[in-house]
RNA sequence: GGGCCGGUAGCUCAAUUGGCAGAGCAGCGGACUUUUAAUCCGAAGGUCGAAGGUUCGAUUCCUUCCCGGCCCA
């Protein structure tokens, strides 16, 4: 397969497509297109430019609504104003056309009289094509059916549209497509459309609760030569300029940790992570995560805070704490309960385990529950195994499981009454991990063993382990105060708050196949 | 990786034992001064995902492959 040189050739310039399949297609449509640029050409000759400027409004359609929305039918206010937005409808009729705009606020008709805008505003109009960006002016009214309108008096182009929009009442069928395409899917899926306003009140919310809380937003590096923070395979691409491979950063928390240790007390970034695993509903290899680090507390604060970053972030949203997953009603409101990890795992499962039991005797639980293990599990991770596969995905209420094994969380503290165990929870809700959170380990030689831990089980293979941070190291040998640090996933949060099965549905470019 | 479903006009979808490839919308031409996805008339629009096979004849049956969705691992 070739790529067209999109400058040469070409009688038509279409944009060039990647794919033979798409290049076809391409083709079929040229019929329209070349009729389209055809239609470019025959205004520019009317000296009528089709990608104007500058178009100065009056009002946004809303607050066109909102001022004039109660006209009674028939009315002409005689007030002049100005809007913009795409045609999305026109109904011809004859010597009277009536076209609905929107702008991002909203709709509204435009009432296009000849006998009120003359015969060649009119004539101009009738070349306008469902799709077009046009900017009208005109006297508020309504119709006789007491549609309110804009009574045109005459109006520009603002922008041609070349392509036909995708069908207004169905959408775009193919999801993939939709995804691809989101500008084409936005246009007419009212939607795509809502989920992404929630996703945005829902990130301007946590930003606002975390802001009134005393936290400071920071931005830290996306780049970097240690893969560490998460368990989880790293992407890695390359940096030309000192000829070095860097890795796309899993997580924030090594970074904003050192800056706890640098005195910013609380401290949090809503920022994309990147990890190289598969693609489904539920995952997408790069995704936002909202990290926040508080000092002077532990996880128990962590919980508090998390209450209410998700109560919160949700009644913003929706106006209610209450969603509904899969049929069945969730309430998002605080306190959620609060069990440990042995607890749920004796509760769901009769039995009760504790790395302590040793890597012997957890194997034997994990042959009976028909759980497959790896040799170099260690007693924690077979624990954690056991909640994974068997637990978690009962958990539909909100749940904070507390206290996981310390092997599988080499960040957290442990308990002072149990070493084998960290002050460690994860917010579940519908079987999904939504929240994680614990208090920090902050003993730098704790914490070195713990990376080189880590850093053995990369060396034996394992791509999804961590390297040694010397610097982290360095950092908390300066002193970290006793900090509670969470990280929550947006796009899950988005999901639950949008009623969503989908992660692609909450992410605007979701990864797709090249 | 396994199972199921799908890929037909620009878009959304039909198409009987295997027998000339269809509709709605959009687009194009025309009519229409109060429409609401306006309505009416007309013409046009297709490598039926790709390749191979069976057959007088394949969108339909068979094989392989590509792409997507859902479920499972």
């Amino acid at each position: 397969m070739t790529d067209a040189d999109p400058g040469s050739g070409a009688d038509v310039p279409v944009a060039a497509e990647p794919e033979d399949q798409e290049l076809e297609t391409e083709a079929d449509q040229r019929a329209e297109l070349r009729d389209r640029y055809a239609k470019v050409e025959r205004l520019r000759d009317q000296g009528i430019d089709p990608y104007p400027r500058r178009f100065d409004r009056t009002h946004t359609l809303v607050e066109i609504r909102d001022r004039w929305g109660d006209l009674e039918p028939g009315a002409e206010t005689g007030t002049p104003v100005r809007v913009a937005g795409r045609v999305m409808l026109v109904r011809g009729h004859g010597r009277l056309v009536f076209a609905t705009v929107r702008d991002a606020s909203g709709e509204i008709q435009l009432f296009v009289s000849e006998s009120v805008c003359g015969r060649d505003v009119m004539a101009r109009f009738k070349a306008v094509d469902v799709g077009d960006w046009v900017g009208a002016t005109g006297n508020v009214m309504t119709t006789k059916r007491g549609e309110l309108s804009v009574e045109l008096r005459d109006f520009e182009l603002l922008a041609k549209a070349l392509r036909p929009m995708p069908d207004k009442m169905k959408g775009i069928a193919d999801v993939e497509t939709r995804y691809r395409q989101r500008y084409a899917d936005l246009m007419v899926n009212e939607e795509a459309r809502r989920i992404f306003g929630i996703r945005h009140t829902v990130v301007d919310a946590l930003r606002s609760l975390m802001k009134e809380r005393g936290f400071v937003e920071v931005e830290t590096p996306v780049l970097g030569t240690i893969q560490g923070g998460a368990t989880a395979r790293p992407f890695i691409t390359h940096y030309n300029a000192l000829d070095i491979d860097v890795y796309l950063r899993i997580a924030l928390e090594l970074h904003l940790k050192r800056l706890v240790v640098g005195g910013m007390e609380r401290v949090f970034e809503v920022g994309r992570v990147f990890r190289n695993e598969g693609l489904d509903s539920r995952h997408n290899p790069e995704f936002t995560m909202l990290e926040a680090y508080e000092a002077f507390t532990d996880y128990i604060g962590m919980m508090e805070l998390t209450e209410e970053l998700i109560g919160g972030a949700t009644r913003a949203a929706r106006g209610t704490t209450k969603v509904n997953v899969r049929g069945r009603e969730v309430d998002l409101a605080p306190p959620y309960a609060r069990v440990s990890m042995q607890e749920l795992i004796s509760e769901q499962l009769g039995i009760d385990v504790h790395p302590s039991m040793g890597t012997e005797r957890l194997r034997l639980i994990l042959d009976d529950l028909g759980l497959s293990w790896m040799h170099e599990w260690g007693p924690g991770k077979l624990m954690n195994e056991i909640y994974d596969r068997k637990v978690q995905s009962d958990l539909f209420e909100p749940t904070f499981v507390v206290d996981h094994p310390r092997e599988v969380s080499p960040l957290a503290k442990a308990k002072p009454d149990d070493p084998e165990m960290v002050e460690r929870f994860e917010l579940i809700v519908d079987g999904r991990e939504l929240v994680n959170a614990y208090s920090e380990l902050n003993d730098p030689a704790e914490q070195l063993a713990c990376f080189e831990a880590e850093a053995r089980a990369k060396a034996a293979g394992d791509p999804e382990a961590g390297d040694v941070d010397y610097d982290y190291v360095r950092a908390l040998e300066y002193g970290m105060p006793p900090t509670g640090g969470l990280g929550i996933g947006i796009d899950r949060l988005v999901m639950l708050v949008a009623e969503v099965e989908t992660i692609r549905e909450v992410i605007l470019f979701p990864t797709l196949r090249p």
